[in-house]
DNA sequence: TAGCTCGTTGGACAA
DNA sequence: TTTGTCCAACGAGCT
């Protein structure tokens, strides 16, 4: 192949199908050369984030050798990696899958006027979102602040089509050098007593597809009933494999319809809202970039929660030991699998941003160091909007309990019982795995007596309320 | 324009 | 046991 190759540079879209950036590069004419740069002033993951794109890179390398090319991989700035691969290889082109968060978005607008500047092609394609920013406004030309409205201008446009796997990527003549995954060690971040994560996931796309067509004959016809219950398997599970782009949210747009369509109806429509939600959440990060870092409404900036992660309250929620069971369940369920159901992400939320009366940030940095699906929007949104300082209109009375939480959705028990071993005569393994995964120095074991509550629920509540209200009144 | 309706996810209590 | 009501009241988005 005479012509001069083209750079694919991959970062959160991992896969082959569904990929049109990938499939503008092997339709150039061009040979192409995958690329995934490490770029350490952009990748600021949690541990936990990190090992599993580790993961998802692996999964990828493997599957684009089968496609009969090689997945090269730097570390390094990404505008500085960009640059030394272009001279060693003459690449004539670059094309990549566009990110939305403001770090990336600065980065790669800056790398595209320096690319086209030097007279490169530069291609930037679709791929992570159905409905890109600027896609979606209101009457007036703004933007949502409420998700029913967002939902109702979305719900009935036309997605793009699915695009097949290219058969094959086109290889250069020659393989320019790569790092070694295994140097890179992403997952050295891992304060873990023993390697409990990997028991718990199945990275790469093969996987997430499989885990869609699992999810499409059974769980999705019941979603709407059992996905409250986070002892069921009624979730898709497919949260991991969506942050980093293991599969297209168009997949799973167009598998939901299809199965609404036969039959699943309220499930798949519920399901669909679903996957809308993570579309307003970048909505609203391209929009108001602040979400990530600063209360969304200005008005709690001076509200006195407690920002000592050091608290001890605060470590006994990262570590489990709040002596409330839902609470414990969840955050230790998060610990040993990376992952944690929605309505227990609420409920743990609820409570140190309400009962322990803790700042959402010190919340959201311990999810970021801990979750296997960790998405910069999702979180900001879903943090801010338990701690009542995001985009929405929830009373600041509204308290999850997390008793009344656990007898609702909980009733049997089984959801505290898989992750809380104390007290239990033959604990099952998840339980148990937990204190692999801890470090010895939390000093934890499961013959422990569970401990007392950190804090009195009616308390908590009671002191919650007495501090929203006094701030009202002097503000 | 001004008015109207509604807002993912709740809790406590009364009937 | 289940169902209804109130908590307090703003602002988004539509008509």
């Amino acid at each position: 192949m005479g012509e001069r190759p083209a750079i694919l540079w991959l970062r959160r879209d991992l896969r082959l199908a569904d990929h049109p950036a990938l499939t503008a590069a092997c339709a150039s004419g061009r040979a192409v050369i995958p690329l995934f740069i490490l770029d350490d002033q952009v990748e600021t993951l949690g541990a936990a984030a990190k090992w599993r794109l580790g993961q998802g890179i692996s999964s990828l390398s493997q599957a684009i050798e089968e496609k009969g090319s090689h997945l090269i991989l730097r570390r390094g700035a990404a505008a500085d990696v960009l640059t030394r691969l272009i001279a060693e290889t003459g690449a004539a082109a670059v094309y990549w899958s566009r990110l939305y968060d403001p770090a990336a978005r600065a980065r790669d607008g800056a790398i595209e006027a320096d690319l086209k500047a030097r007279g490169l092609e530069v291609g930037t394609f679709p791929g992570a979102l159905l409905f890109e920013p600027g896609m979606v406004q209101t009457g007036t030309g703004g933007f949502y602040r409420v998700f029913t409205p967002y939902w109702k201008s979305v719900r009935d446009r036309r997605v793009d089509p699915l695009v097949p796997a290219p058969a094959r990527i086109p290889a250069p003549a020659s393989w320019p050098a790569s790092d070694r995954l295994d140097d890179w060690a992403l997952g050295a971040a891992l304060r873990r007593g023993a390697a409990v994560l990997p028991r718990y996931t199945e990275a790469g796309e093969a996987a997430a597809l499989a885990r869609l067509d699992v999810f499409l004959a059974g769980a999705i016809a019941d979603y709407q009933a059992e996905r409250d219950y986070p002892a069921r398997a009624a979730t898709s599970g497919l949260s991991e494999a969506l942050a980093i782009g293991e599969i297209a949210p168009h997949r799973i747009w167009h598998a939901a319809q299809h199965a609404r369509e036969r039959g699943a109806g309220d499930g798949a429509e519920t399901f669909l809202k679903e996957l809308v939600w993570r579309e307003f959440a970048y909505h609203l990060m391209v929009h108001t970039p602040h979400i990530l870092t600063r209360n969304w409404r200005e008005e709690w900036d001076s509200f006195p929660w407690n920002e000592d992660a050091q608290d001890l309250r605060v470590i006994a929620w990262t570590r489990g030991r709040t002596g409330v069971p839902f609470v414990d369940a969840a955050m230790r369920e998060l610990y040993v699998t990376g992952r944690m159901h929605n309505r227990a992400r609420m409920v743990v939320a609820s409570y140190l941003t309400k009962h322990l009366l803790t700042h959402w940030r010190i919340g959201m940095e311990w999810f970021a160091d801990c979750l296997t699906d960790w998405d910069p929007a999702s979180n900001a949104m879903g943090w801010q909007w338990c701690a009542g300082s995001g985009p929405d209109a929830a009373p600041y009375f509204r308290i999850f309990n997390p008793e009344t939480q656990r007898k609702t959705y909980d009733p049997q028990g089984a959801y505290v019982q898989a992750w809380v071993a104390e007290g239990q005569r033959n604990p099952p393994q998840g339980a148990l795995d937990y204190f692999d995964a801890v470090p010895l120095s939390w000093r934890l074991a499961p013959s422990d007596l569970y401990p007392a509550p950190v804090v009195g629920l009616a308390e908590g509540r009671q002191r919650a309320l007495a501090a929203y209200e006094s701030y009202r009144s002097e503000s």
